[in-house]
DNA sequence: CCCGGACGATACCGCTCGGTATCGTCCGGG
DNA sequence: CCCGGACGATACCGAGCGGTATCGTCCGGG
């Protein structure tokens, strides 16, 4: 894993712009959007305010960038279900709750960065609202074409409720109201795909 | 509904402190807590700063009593769907369901106060948290209780998707990704609900 | 009647914010 | 080789923040 590149001066460090949004990254999540300001991003990402504005023309074009990130990293862990169960869109659905699931754990004592950015951002001009509501409504998209692949009667409504509930676990992971919440969840999801029919193993219910 | 006490002045104003908690209750909800300023909230409540630092110790305490007033409301939303529908747990779950949904419009372009709180308040020994996570914790409870009385098979499973549900269809009213998110709610809920038994009216499916 | 406490107005404090200006340096491609 | 553009460091700006101090006023209960 050399550095293809050049060798800045000691340790291999990645150029300013990707250390920036690296930086960025960890503060927006961890800390919140208003609570971080531009120059402790700067000492984060061990540069200075200049270089941030040399990259991004504001801070509110850093953070849209930052939900673009994330956004698409969200988005390849779509792909990647997809492509892990080819034609098995039950399965997929699963593979994207336990996605979910599995994400739990990091976001216990932060939230979800899209429900937390939209909470930071009241104003619906803001680029972030953008890439925000357009990748949600790109995740429905795909999650009632699975629903609807996977046979299931109403593909609409049932992706409504694997999105309520997927959404409703991450804030009720976020102000610990609810324990076991990755369990139960993959037990409403699993009654959720079984829906479309008694078939052997789907016999389970909800409350099983 | 003459004032019982006294007239301040002119027209019957409330308290300086009844005002300056409507004027933070509005503003809190509508732009958020870090961008408001006491500054704003004095203006509002057609105050000053220094009154406002006359009724509270500090800007948090402000902010904790605010969401102290919004658990109350909810509390007592509580209070009323138990004593709209006494011995009947299966029409309070409904009920309450059904207040979640009629506030849906209030908050479609601003979602529900403790979850952007939760998302503005990162770190966990704000005053304002222990509210919030003590009120999701006794609404918890309160639901498992009525889907116990209900005679659901898994009185905490089914709170917990209930109350994913709920929460879910907030944020999802926020961040705009689904339609008729109200009548998604109260289907699902109802499935919920007529778990226990296939008793007639109960026969209608998730996605009937 | 009158006095004390609540109130309104205003000015102020130290701090941090997002964003800009300036200047020296360093490094790689023409 | 050398030159231009990216980079680092630093100082600065105006504005807004939470919070405090001071003073005049107003009003109701003892």
């Amino acid at each position: 894993m050399a550095p293809t590149v050049s060798r800045p001066s000691r340790v291999a460090k990645l150029p300013p712009r990707e250390r920036i949004l690296d930086a960025a990254e960890e503060l927006f999540q961890n800390e919140g959007i208003r609570r971080v300001g531009v120059q402790t991003i700067a000492e984060r990402a061990e540069t200075t305010k200049m270089a941030i504005y040399r990259h991004f023309e504001t801070k509110d074009a850093l953070v849209a960038e930052w939900l673009r990130i994330v956004a698409a990293d969200y988005q390849a862990a779509f792909d990647r279900v997809e492509a892990e169960h080819p034609g098995r869109p039950g399965e997929q659905i699963m593979g994207i709750a336990r996605f979910i699931t599995e994400g739990l754990p990091a976001i216990s004592y932060r939230g979800c960065p899209f429900i937390n950015s939209l909470a930071e951002l009241p104003d619906r001009s803001h680029p972030a609202r953008q890439v925000i509501e357009e990748h949600k409504a790109q995740q429905t998209r795909r999650l009632v074409g699975m629903c609807a692949a996977a046979g299931l009667p109403d593909p609409g409504q049932a992706a409504a409720e694997i999105t309520f509930v997927l959404e409703g676990a991450q804030v009720s992971t976020q102000n610990g109201s609810i324990d076991q919440v990755g369990d139960r969840v993959l037990r409403i999801v699993e009654g959720i795909v079984g829906q479309h029919r008694a078939s052997p193993g789907a016999a389970r219910t909800v409350s099983g």
